[in-house]
DNA sequence: TTTAGCACTCATTCCTTTCGATTGATAATT
DNA sequence: AATTATCAATCGAAAGGAATGAGTGCTAAA
């Protein structure tokens, strides 16, 4: 038996892999071979299709079935057989459509990002924005806001801004407040979470005299905001799209998937792109983790600007249209790059809500 | 036949929805009979619930299945029928567990809510903070950020504070923050967003002198900021239970429902609780939303303290055990007010995130 | 008013059969 | 040597059908 990977082979493999796509049946040897592209005997087409079970990029389901592309069979397609997916004016026009009306307001990116790729590919998608460098404190602010209670506004190097309001436990002046807002900008900003020592906690602490008490109240705050920061913020939209997929029509095995997946497990998944590489899919097996063993997860970085970079991606059964939703989601990061290459309004985005 | 609602008749509907909420099975006449509180043989209980029946409290799928509860049965035994469901010692420590592990910071009282609602009962919870008055701006404060850029922090009476990054389109000094945040101050705090007339902001924008640009960027904040505010948030978690409900076995079904419960539908619901009444079930047709006809709701309302309040909410299968998630509920939200009467920490809670 | 008894209904289960799609092997053909 | 036509063999899916049994409704007796 030839175990070469002849240019037939390859056509039928990829033939096989986008019906499948498409069906979600097991492909005869028959339906092939009626392909003006391959234009052979189905003897002929069932002879290729047994080599290629045998080189493990087919399986069957059972001996009178159809084939299925194994794992190997679609990290094959997805590297050198799949072709590339152009997209209809019609569809085009669709995306643009989907992406105006929502992006106007820029606040807000990321967490509506996922929802329109989710609308997009009709599949749970997700978006991170992820972290170059650690977060710092780039500055404090205390401002009164009544008799007895004052706003604590922090603002990070990753363009966080975040606020408490505190309540008061001694008398207090505005001046007081700004002394203490000068000493903690002096002292902490620049610094990660990791350099607050004991001896930089200490050292305000002595300077800030009467209102000492604030600064363990305020440094927690600090602290928690710097570790959120530290943590890439995580969002997920169109679970549910899962459903509509044959495979997970099974609603005990739906469960088990969707249940697990949430922001916790998809913010383990960035780790797997590459430093170097714009795009990376992960098949089935792929997938470290254990809930994904069925699914793919087709995902894509691009730029924020600021050298900061945001991640999307998409999370569906292994048959899923990997030509087609790697289209969008090219389309759609390069447009979103664009954006963000030259703003249109004024402000900048509030990096993170 | 006798059409009056006797005693028997009522314990034999009670038995029979306690008994289909507990197998999710039609109910035979047998299954009846042997009840100790029952104790007649199967051909009286029969009769009876073919009384039941013509009243309209039981349905029947098939002649030859046993009997299921109507909407009107639901109803009937949640006013009049069932019997409160006291916490067992070990469930009120699971619940005291649950709640104590997350609700340390104040935070997110509501967020954390629904989640630790939705793993007492095992069913999708929601809840909802509502607002009493519209809410109007109670402090904006402008901070110089960076060389070209200032903080913007506004304040609402509701208690939320939100800040946003503004570029500054032209040069101005700390000076010119200050002076436009008084004119901001003097001119706005206290208003609703309905009250920010042509006049007034014409008013402002006449102060402001060389940093009048600055105004509508200000005013478009914080009249965003204020529409949020009057729209009550509203968190939804654990609705993947539902598949978990044999209702819902069906995926299409599911799907269904699932991809329209979302914060959408459920900022709904709160309309249907009575002003008085601190708990309201809404069985199945009784739902308003279409989407919800084979779905009851149970919401609760508890205080949050500053005459605010807080709602909690179960969404759940027609056939759930409402004495037991009304009884978890109550528990739970007695619980919430308590901490918020009493608050253990000094710092008020960040009433929004 | 209650109950025992019995005929009837009808979903569910299980078995068998049929059907048809598909393969693998072999032999004929190019 | 590669391709193709042919055909028996395989096996899931669909269709049919009988047995099962849980449950009801009705009637007549207690």
């Amino acid at each position: 038996m030839n175990m070469e990977l002849t240019e037939r082979k390859k056509k039928i493999l990829r033939a096989i892999v986008e019906e499948y796509i498409r069906t979600a049946e097991p492909v005869s040897s028959k339906t092939i071979a009626v392909l003006p592209e391959i234009a052979a005997s189905s003897a002929t087409v069932r002879n290729e299709m047994s080599d290629l079970t045998e080189m493990g990029y087919l399986e069957q389901p059972h001996t009178s079935a159809g084939r299925v592309p194994s794992p190997a069979g679609y990290r094959l397609y997805i590297d050198e057989l799949m072709q590339d997916y152009s997209l209809t004016a019609a569809e085009t026009q669709n995306l643009k459509q989907a992406m105006e009306g929502r992006l106007k307001q820029f606040d807000d990116v990321l967490a509506q990002a996922s929802k329109i790729v989710s609308k997009m590919t009709n599949l749970p998608a997700y978006s991170v924005a992820s972290h170059t460098a650690l977060p710092t404190v780039k500055k404090f602010e205390l401002i009164l806001a009544e008799e007895n209670s004052f706003i604590l506004v922090v603002m990070t190097s990753g363009g966080a801004i975040k606020n408490r309001l505190i309540r008061l436990p001694l008398d207090c002046t505005e001046q007081d407040l700004k002394m203490l807002s000068a000493v903690l900008n002096a002292a902490m900003t620049g610094l990660t979470e990791a350099e607050f020592t004991p001896e930089v906690l200490d050292r305000v602490t002595r300077s800030a005299g009467k209102v000492e008490g604030l600064v363990p109240i305020i440094v927690d705050f600090a602290v928690n905001l710097l570790q959120a920061e530290a943590k890439d913020e995580v969002f997920l939209s169109g679970e549910m799209k899962l459903l509509g997929q044959p495979e997970f029509r099974d609603p005990d095995k739906a469960q088990q998937l969707l249940t697990r997946l949430d922001e916790e497990m998809i913010s383990n998944l960035p780790a797997a792109i590459g430093p170097n590489s714009r795009m990376k899919i992960l098949v089935g097996p792929e997938n470290v983790a254990e809930e994904l063993k069925d699914t793919s997860v087709v995902m894509t970085r691009f730029d924020i600007g600021d050298g900061m970079q945001g991640m999307i991606g998409v999370v569906g059964p292994t048959r899923m249209d990997y030509a087609q939703i790697t289209a969008r989601l090219t389309y759609f990061t390069e447009s979103l790059s664009r954006m963000f290459a030259k703003p249109e309004k004024p402000e900048l985005p509030e990096a993170k809500k």
